[in-house]
Formats: structure tokens, C-alpha cells, sequence
DNA sequence: CAGGGCTATGAGACGTAGTATCATTAGTGT
DNA sequence: ACACTAATGATACTACGTCTCATAGCCCTG
């Protein structure tokens, strides 16, 4: 059955442990703690900092469960200039991001000339393309307004 | 004096201890077993490789001298599809990868249109965009061709 | 060419991100 | 209520790096 939702940015968030129903995995309280955790997060998160917030939850189990969510589309994954990884709700159906360099926050973006494009390079690359990962660093507008003082 | 010779494909690669000595570092024993094998590596590689191929260097050095090279532009990072990390030649001043899934294979393309279109991208990305890591993953033309039999 | 000074090095401890193992616990279907 | 299985937490381990520190090696100056 799962009733895919059509997911709209800032709109009420379809509750994501519905996501765990609909692939057949248990809905636990580990589970629901770490899926409420970041329901409040609008920005990106580390796996550190969801299991220094749930003192409960083992380090296992954050992993696990971001893990499982991965593979859900429910997050994604990036990784930072510097080398960090961060994880980020996943709002729309399929985008990219953006991240500050200064204070770290994630923005999404999404742009149906990326991936066209991406599909006429076909002749430049050598093979075929499955898969990408685009991530543009910027100064978010508030640092920008910061370091203008 | 520095003499920047311009990098073209597969041409008799200028060589890269002059890096080293443009930017007033040492060219020491280590560094330069290390940059010859870069020479001859074609593929993407990892710091692991280097460190078995290079017994008599210490892996601290292998990655030291990597972000040295890193920093001067001669060789750059990027990061797989299952998180893993590829070091690979920077062949062209400013060039995006492509990554075979198989066989891990690194391929450099460079486009201009994703970068005036990352420009153009500045009215829906919210700050300054002060950079970007592109990344497309491929199935390379060895693989499909293997795949087929 | 001897000496001094600074750079680079290797060994190894440490840090961070994540996975594997394994005994225990907790959902779930009947 | 019970048994079955999935999930959990603790902990060890791996990958990829960085930091520290004592030692070695360049290289400049006298």
C-alpha cells in the first residue's frame, strides 16, 4: 500500500516513522527517538551529535538507524569542504546542497539543469553515468552580513 | 622563476618536484619516491597504496606529502559512492571526476557549462558560492563490456 | 668544512567516522 | 503468553587522518 507522500519543502513533515513501516522495519524507541531528534533539526547534523544528545541510544544504533534512513531517502549524506560528513533531512525528492563554510549550515538546492546537463556530458565521460554528488560551498547570508562589521 | 608549463593529457608530464621547490619546500628522499610513483599512476590511488608500495616511508609522511601536493593543485581528493577516499593527478587546472562504481577507476572531464551554470545557480542558492566538488559516478567502459559477456 | 638551525622524517599515540561481533533485550504474530 | 526474530548496546576493530616528539638530514654561514 504505502502511500509514497509527495515530499514539500516546510510543509507539515509526513511523519517519518512511517517510512520504517513501509520497508518492514520495526518502529522501536531507539528508533523514534533518534527520527524525532531530527525532525527538529533543520540544519545539518553529525552522527556525534545525535548520540550526544540521546545519552540512551548507543553509537551503534545511531549509525545503524541513519543508515537505514540513508537508504530510505529520508536523509542524505555529505560531505564538507574540509573533510567532515554531515547528514541532513532530505526534503525534496532529489537535490543538492549547499553548505557554509563558515558556520556549516546546509541548504538544499535543486536544479533541473544540473542533471540535464549531466546527462548530455554523456558524450565527454567515458562510460555510463549512474549517480552523482554535487556539493557547492557558499558563505550563508548571515555570515556574509557577520563578517561585513 | 617558476616556469608554469601548461598540463596537457598524457603529454611528458613536466616534473613534479618543481612543485615542491616553487613553493620553497624541500625535495627530499621521501617526497620524491613518492611523487614518482604518482608519475606513474595513471588511475586514481589511495594513501594506503602508497604507504605498501613505499615500505621504507612512514605513513605520515605519505599523507603530509599528499596534502602538500594537495594544496599546490598537482593531485586531488575525492571521495567514492561507498565513502571511500581516491587521491588522483589533477591533469587540468580545474576538472571534475568521474568515478567507475566496478572497478573504481578515476576519469577527469572538465566542462564550463556546469561552472557558468553553478555561477547562474547564485539567485536559487542562498550566500556566496565560494566552491563545489563535483562527482559522477560512472560504469566505465571496461566494465560494461565485462558485464555484457 | 664545521657548526647551527631549521625542516622533514618515522614511530606511534590519538581522533573521528563507521562497521562487525555478540550476548542480551524487546517487538510481533499466533 | 510464548516463541521467533529483529534490534540493541558494549566493545573491538578498521579506515583515514592528525599530533607529538625525538631523531635525521638539508643547507647556509663563517
Amino acid at each position: 500500500m504505502a502511500t509514497r507522500v509527495a515530499l514539500k519543502a516546510s510543509a507539515a513533515r509526513p511523519d517519518l516513522t512511517s517510512v520504517l513501516e513501509d520497508k518492514g522495519y520495526r518502529v522501536t524507541g531507539p528508533r523514534l527517538n533518534i527520527i524525532r531528534l531530527l525532525g527538529k533539526k533543520n540544519e545539518g547534523f553529525s552522527a556525534e551529535e545525535i548520540n550526544y544528545a540521546l545519552p540512551g541510544v548507543g553509537r551503534a544504533t545511531v549509525f545503524r538507524t541513519l543508515k537505514l534512513l540513508l537508504g530510505a531517502n529520508v536523509i542524505c549524506k555529505l560531505t564538507t569542504r574540509d573533510g567532515g560528513v554531515k547528514y541532513s533531512l532530505a526534503r525534496v525528492e532529489h537535490h543538492h546542497h549547499t553548505v557554509c563554510v563558515k558556520c556549516g549550515t546546509v541548504g538544499d538546492f535543486r536544479d533541473v539543469t544540473i542533471e540535464r546537463l549531466l546527462r548530455t556530458l554523456g558524450d565527454e565521460i567515458q562510460g555510463q553515468i549512474v549517480g552523482h554528488r554535487i556539493e557547492v560551498d557558499v558563505v550563508c547570508p548571515s555570515c556574509q552580513k557577520a563578517s561585513r562589521n
